[in-house]
DNA sequence: GCTGCTATGTTAGTGCCGTTCACATAACTA
DNA sequence: TAGTTATGTGAACGGCACTAACATAGCAGC
């Protein structure tokens, strides 16, 4: 992708945006680099800066596209173990992206299509909650954030290999399924 | 410390290794920089390949006194709640350092401490489920492995801004007391 | 105590990185 | 059609991880 006939690129941004996804699915975040981002635009390596102030720029655009992407993947799940299933997915089939989205960064913007994915998860509990699927120890958004924990830590767990020490492996969803009811005692519908 | 009398260091491996984990705790696991660590140690930049074989090989020896310290800290508290609040705590007093020892590496190596850490927490799951503070849906080494999940997920999302966005904030103690109450009905005794 | 081996350090260099600056080209607007 | 603005380039900077050739010193066995 290193030819061009025009000057101008056209939809410079959201190739960079693309490439970087490209980048992080086949190396991962730590390999990230935007100089390589750059090449497969084909474009120089200072083209990128007319539209992201730096390098952690880019990432926080790509990292909201990997959000809304969540946030679909989630909507589009049904009842609440699904639901963990489709976010331990996520993780699994987005290694690199995911990182990006929750690399520690020190103030970290809130991300519109994170709090929308919030909501779908939220709407889950309260169903189960309400139908008696899991117990009602606490409110549903309270019980809500303490599930996004769960998921979230299975999530990253399974992106390395430590798990598999303790007889894990399988299929994010099974994994998903057997970590909530372990919890609690939830079984998918 | 960039000052040395005789040619050789004497100590360079430990030196190295403190220095790092210095740079960590003072600027994070991304601003890293392998230079920097020898700068400190008052060595030239190429005297850490005497010691490790490149700058992950020097990150991984960290990792391993991280988990050595993981490990002292959990067995030092009590009770399951203690516990969680103790993994909590360790990620939110060595944010560089938990980062450094939980990034994804492609192959990782599995740690004898992280493995001691483990068995500390399945001991203190064994107890609350026998004593019936916590409900025994599942095995205690399933439940120990979603626990630890849990809590996992939540030092994550502790070390960036976005849990606060739902009401949370506190001290790691209460974020732990508060989520594993939420999923297990469990109380601090 | 000298001699050689090996461990541990240095210096200088490579290529890649992120980033900036001065300049070139093209698209839009008056 | 002319001027402004948006978007690209080329060349440079310092910092990075890492390597190769060489220097020093600690430690054997003689």
């Amino acid at each position: 992708m290193a030819e061009r006939k025009t000057y101008h690129h056209g939809a410079l941004r959201q190739a960079l945006i693309d490439g970087a996804k490209e980048i992080l699915a086949e190396s991962g975040h730590e390999q990230f680099s935007l100089n390589e981002v750059a090449r497969r635009a084909g474009v120089s390596t200072a083209a990128p800066y007319r539209h992201f102030t730096n390098r952690d720029d880019l990432l926080s655009a790509v990292a909201e596209e990997g959000y809304q992407t969540l946030a679909v993947d989630l909507e589009k799940a049904t009842g609440l173990v699904g639901l963990g299933g489709a976010y331990v997915r996520f993780a699994h089939e987005h290694p690199g992206l995911f990182v990006t989205m929750f690399r520690s960064r020190p103030g970290g913007e809130a991300s519109a299509a994170g709090e929308a994915a919030f909501g779908t998860l939220l709407r889950a509990v309260l169903a189960a909650q309400e139908s008696g699927a899991i117990p009602a120890y606490a409110s549903p958004e309270l019980t809500a954030r303490s599930i996004w924990a769960t998921l979230h830590g299975l999530a990253v767990l399974h992106l390395q290999r430590p798990h598999e020490r303790y007889g894990l492996g399988g299929e994010p969803e099974e994994l998903a399924t057997t970590t909530l009811s372990a919890l609690l005692g939830v079984k998918p519908e």
